[in-house]
DNA sequence: GTTTATGCAAATTCTTTGCAATACT
DNA sequence: AGTATTGCAAAGAATTTGCATAAAC
């Protein structure tokens, strides 16, 4: 008996792979671009609560195997860190908000160089957001 | 007759100095960090609606007159751009939010590198933010 | 049998709007 | 008078929690 894709995902960052965690972890394995629990509830057609969904996306933060995306929109964003396990410089990257169609784009191919901060300033994280109309929606395809 | 100095503020950006814009813009003078709606309620004695302050900060982010920050609480934060009239690079200094006393730190000393996008991407504006711990809380004072 | 996960309902929190009353020009 | 501003109340939207049931171990 093997596991799944979605299965091992979570097994392999110490994770109890339950049905909701598998479904809402293929959800997340399969978006190209960081999606809210709203999202989430209408990519699986409502059959999943939505606080099981928050709870689930909860679970995953904690474990630090999502980014929680801020993009000026009302909803919280989520994506799948690409490092296994922890943040670390990988994650990095930063996102590109399109204000006319709303989608995140991970801009993973832009490396943000080392910004030395002022003494004092433990950083656990970054949040680098840009804001505009994405290739797409200049061009009027979308 | 003379005018004080948030009239001026106002004036100088074709708003008209009413008395609760005013009042805000006197706050956010004052702020030595990005405040929210509540805090300015507060900072207020409760004097204002809600409502009211919402309304001079929505017209104040369309003046751009104010930068609109997300730092993860679920509160949105203001603070006065630094620059006259209009976002420009010298307003995109990052911000550092602080996971335990909540506080945001404009980081104007640290100036961002230039960071070229792929082609296509068109930027209105950025937000860079840091989160972790601050030198205040790392020192255990505040 | 105890712990864990889930669904349902509702509470919370923050943001935003409708509308009547007030103030300004 | 007519426009703009304000306060009050309530609507909306997203997140979060309480609790009872169901599943897993």
């Amino acid at each position: 008996m093997s596991y799944s894709v979605e299965e091992n995902f979570l097994i392999s960052r110490s994770i109890k792979p339950t049905p909701n965690r598998v479904l809402v972890v293929r959800e997340l394995l399969r978006a190209t671009h960081p999606i809210s629990l709203g999202d989430l509830e209408e990519l699986l057609g409502y059959t999943m609560d939505k606080a099981s969904i928050f709870r689930v996306l909860e679970l995953l933060s904690e474990k630090e195997v999502t980014h929680v995306i801020e993009d000026g929109s009302r909803s919280l964003k989520y994506e799948l860190c690409h490092s296994e396990g922890h943040h670390d410089a990988s994650d990095q990257h930063p996102h590109f908000y399109c204000e006319r169609c709303g989608t995140v784009y991970c801009l993973d191919d832009v490396t943000i160089p080392a910004i030395p901060l002022p003494a004092g300033y433990q950083v656990k994280s970054t949040n680098f957001m840009f804001k505009g109309i994405c290739p797409k929606c200049s061009e009027g395809i979308s």
